[in-house]
DNA sequence: CAAAAATAATGACAAATATCAATATATAGA
DNA sequence: TCTATATATTGATATTTGTCATTATTTTTG
């Protein structure tokens, strides 16, 4: 994990892609800016970690990251993938200052971290800037919903037609994919044991409606699929 | 459903028990006071239903509300109870009003509800409101946290014990309580068939942890419960 | 490159949980 | 009060899912 501040061409550029930042003006964008810390880590490495103190918010430039929380006996719930550019400010931040889960690298990635106060201050002055966090929260919080349903409703069948359907329509937004998560990740997604995870992607695989090998999957069939995921 | 308009106290009152109407001087009060409509709903009314136009904050003034989600085979998750007096603003305000989930009189209730534009503009006017409100929503997400990984993690026993810890400790706050909510209710609270739920409450009821007689719940072992929910 | 380590895959089996059917009990209406 | 209806309970059984052990495959490292 490295260090190296003003690397990228700053926030203003930052302000064109991330919708989070379209309605804060030149001034509140140099604030930002000047207050920024910009750290690259590997895949693989923890960015921070659940139970720790939660100061910042965070704006993933590059890469990719899961968001898990810790549960018993070592097993771990993913509950989102975040791509560039996207930010992160976990609920802690107006609670109890800590993480409430641990977000890992799982490609390369590059974060901006600036001070929970700051954008907190932003919150309270821009109301625009306040009503797109909260519609962004309330768009996560039905997410939320989804993944609570999938998760306790459906069987093994529906829970990895749905990560796949997510994998392909919100995180890579393509159909023959590459992704970066292990077989373990998918399981720690649908709430189950890795291999059961494999023995559904078998399964599908057997029937025609996925091809896999190793990293890459490509959905052949997908109405099939998300008959799979209605069906439970 | 009757509607009955003014007939408590009004909101000045209502602001000395709602927290989040603390932070709202008197002439914002008098504005809500206004636009506000009460309605009594007897027990088992369904106050809004999942999917329908939401257009208002909604506030409980008396009686008790499961919020649920409706999900395959009319099978349902509830994600939380609300009682007097605290206020229910769901997610689809700031996305695409609609309901994301139902609400549902447990015990016969009252609710005020207002225009939801009357609540996003004190959001927008308001700082320390719309932090309060930031701060709620917050930890909601932190308990849609525990719920998750309760659902997903834990085996029956470890469900059922955080659901009667829930009741004794968030809703009734007493510990010989009585409750509204049905055995079917328990289990959509806890992500399983009514049948098992039963079972689970028979065994913990062989094993001298709890008492039940009918809907009246007595927690005779805290400490024993606890480990339960621990051990998943 | 070879060895070691991590990850993936498979099968046999055990445990957890749901379903179905039957009965009991409580509740609401006539 | 009596009947009808909903809710609760129980048992038997089938299904789903996890665990454990083993082997294969890939990736990392010296």
């Amino acid at each position: 994990m490295s260090i190296r501040t003003g690397v990228n061409s700053g926030c203003k550029f930052c302000g064109e892609k991330a919708d989070i930042f379209e309605c804060l003006c030149q001034a509140e964008l140099e604030v930002i800016d000047e207050k920024r810390i910009e750290v690259n880590f590997k895949a693989g490495e923890l960015i921070f970690k659940q139970g720790t103190p939660n100061l910042h918010f965070l704006c993933i430039t590059s890469g990719m990251v899961k968001l898990y929380i810790e549960g018993f006996d070592g097993k771990n719930l993913i509950i989102g993938i975040v791509k560039p550019i996207e930010y992160i400010l976990g609920p802690g931040i107006y609670v109890d200052n800590k993480h409430h889960y641990s977000a890992m690298a799982i490609e390369d990635s590059t974060a901006c971290l600036v001070d929970a106060n700051v954008f907190k201050s932003l919150i309270r002055t821009n109301p625009d800037f306040a009503e797109d966090f909260i519609r962004k929260v309330s768009m996560l919080s039905i997410l939320n919903f989804d993944q609570a349903i999938s998760l306790t409703q459906k069987q093994m069948p529906g829970r990895i037609a749905d990560v796949l359907i997510y994998l392909r329509e919100k995180v890579y937004m393509a159909n023959p994919f590459h992704t970066t998560l292990s077989r373990q990740d998918l399981a720690d997604m649908s709430g189950m044991s890795k291999e059961s995870a494999i023995r559904i992607l078998k399964d599908f695989k057997d029937e025609g409606i996925i091809k896999v090998e190793g990293n890459n999957f490509e959905i052949l069939n997908e109405d099939q699929l998300h008959k799979i995921s209605q069906t439970g």
